[in-house]
DNA sequence: ACACAAAAGTGCGTCTCACGCAAAATTACT
DNA sequence: AGTAATTTTGCGTGAGACGCACTTTTGTGT
């Protein structure tokens, strides 16, 4: 039997390669062909699995393809918890943002491969799909608030407040993200996230 | 051939009718019995409507139920349009909400029934529900957010002010609403709207 | 009032899914 | 190496989503 408190182990290190594979073979598949012209065979296929494995990992092909999404998320609350105190909890939102975006190019960003570009505007345009990234971004705020509860000395049952930051937050980035994605000219993703949190500091002023 | 700026009409209204019970029949046998519990069939059934049909409006189980919610969060988007401009942006999306929310007693307010009452919570902690409720909220925040735009002057296509605030709004409304929701000695909503659109405008002081 | 066009409702068939269950393969611990 | 736990796999089942063609209802023009 093994205890809790263990390191990683070979077990949990494939278990954890193959939900990578099938995330990553749904996406690309999903990219190239579009989402109704993958069947969950291929994605088990594209990850040398079974494909009655897929749903070992996954409850639905939307799952696998926003799981990727969720990871990143997730990593933003965990950086949280380790920016150091003396940081106002904007300031460390930002950086803890900032630094999870850094080294994503997953999602286009440079200017890497146009088909990949277009082809992931399709993906995630897909309604289907869009439930289930609002799923993963709602679960990753979920976990900032605890972070935030736990920086600032409050109850993430009682009080509103973390949840109330962890929400604007949240919905602040996916608004940045967003335009970051439709601009034609493609523009730096830095700027316009110190833009919106700025703004939600400030109490959202007219401008 | 019907023009398009035309007032209703029959059969609009069968139409909506139709809507609405595929919708409260969803809801109603979800309380009941729990989502897995519930076939299609039965929906269409106690909507007296052949089971095709539900398709025809629905695409699936999850949006029917959601698509009650969907209504009542448009509803704030048209309200907020037919604010005067007298009064604030902050002041006008708290009355928005509030008024749709009063006479909103659909989810559990008062004390209708206990049954219900642990019913509806069962049915929105439904893990394929929240995908769907949180689809319905997005898709009201982009109609809060033309909203706004209209109202402040803003580009919704190019400014990120109006998303901004109405994906804040939002995001501090459904706090509200989830605090609200878990409160067991059950509390009114209007100071917690009033609480979370406050501390928004305030600029998220800590507590 | 009647007939015709448009739109909604219906029935059928099909193609995937999601998942329970139990057997085979793989991994970890002693 | 031996054994127990865990993961992978195969199979079967029940349900869902939706295209297509047909029937019924509704709205409009004569």
């Amino acid at each position: 039997m093994s205890r809790e408190g263990e390191r990683p182990g070979l077990r949990e290190r494939k278990k954890l390669e193959t939900r990578t594979a099938l995330s990553w073979a749904a996406i690309r598949l999903t990219v190239e062909r579009g989402l109704e012209n993958v069947r969950v065979e291929d994605i088990a296929a594209e990850a040398h699995v079974a494909p009655r494995t897929f749903n070992n990992y996954f409850s639905s092909k939307g799952e696998a393809i926003a799981a990727r999404h969720l990871d990143r998320a997730r990593l933003v609350a965990h950086e949280l918890r380790r920016r150091p105190a003396s940081e106002s909890l904007w300031e460390a939102i930002k950086i803890s943002v900032l630094t999870q975006l850094a080294f994503g190019e997953d999602y286009g960003a440079g200017q890497p491969d146009q088909q990949w570009q277009t082809g992931v505007r399709l993906m995630i345009s897909e309604p289907s799909l869009q439930g289930e990234m609002l799923k993963a971004n709602a679960i990753a705020e979920a976990e900032m608030a605890a972070a935030i509860a736990e920086r600032t000395g409050t109850d993430v049952a009682r009080d509103l407040y973390p949840r109330l930051v962890a929400g604007a937050a949240g919905a602040a980035i996916r608004v940045a993200m967003d335009q970051w994605l439709r601009a034609d000219p493609p523009v730096p993703i830095r700027p316009l996230i110190e833009d919106v949190l700025g703004r939600l500091a400030a109490g959202l002023p007219e401008p």
